[in-house]
DNA sequence: TTGCATTGGCGAATTCTTTCGCTACCATGG
DNA sequence: CCATGGTAGCGAAAGAATTCGCCAATGCAA
């Protein structure tokens, strides 16, 4: 029975994308340097994940290149801002307002980062009135 | 070769356990009417699950009741910490601040929930100071 | 050119999740 | 007592994600 395919990226994939965002463009073979960091994983399997993302169009291939450069095919921000709603609506029915107060609550933010936050809730209540 | 086991609840397991959470506790069947609502499945699909679930300790069972019973084992505010520090983590680096933005950015929030936040933050920049 | 190291690709195997058919087990109303 | 309908469990299989061995192509150095 056919689940439903999201193209939503899996972790180890999210790995990869991080990399080319980080980098703008990789081969395989740095991608691989990069993510072998974090996780114990083997070169061929780092292409085959490559191809899986280039089929699911995660992934951009320049193919004139030599070796063959990567890029990822979304932006950082729409993939993230993709993956946040996804959560938001499966794990907190779609309520911002719970997630975000949760976010603030479970682990403490920056002097600056909690003044922009501020900032940005002035805005977003001034708009609203 | 082994994948890294976390006690992650699946999206499949997540709606069975935000069933438990709303009622409390709940029959196989009772459980099985409410995630068919929205997910089209069959009875035999939910026991399973829940026998999988149980497994994995993310539910428990009261045998003593006929039909058996089903709790959640953790709440949901734990569940759900855990859930966003996951995504915290794999999809904006550990940064609350970045997380915060983009949610309240890529939707609207409530007068009410601004002003609950806008409260949370002041009270956070209060503690720090 | 030849040889060698690197790169790229394929297909099979593994692990995990989800699905469901089938069987056995009750409990109960007739 | 026993047919019936709902409940529980098992095991097999499909789907999805991840892993890697193995081989072919490619390009560089001697």
């Amino acid at each position: 029975m056919p689940r439903h395919s999201s193209t939503q990226p899996t972790d180890v994939e999210l790995e990869i994308l991080r990399t080319l965002w980080d980098q703008g463009q990789a081969t395989a073979r740095q991608i691989h340097e990069a993510i072998s960091e974090h996780r114990e994983t083997n070169y061929s399997t780092t292409v085959k994940m490559l191809a899986v993302m280039h089929e699911k169009s995660l992934v951009k291939r320049d193919e004139s290149a030599r070796p063959i450069l990567f890029r990822a095919a979304a932006s950082q921000k729409k993939t993230q801002t993709k993956l946040l709603k996804g959560v938001m609506q499966k794990v907190y029915d779609g309520s911002v307002g719970s997630l975000v107060m949760q976010a603030l609550s479970s682990k403490k933010a920056t002097k600056e980062e909690l003044a922009e936050i501020r900032k940005l809730i002035e805005k977003l209540e001034e708009e609203q009135s």
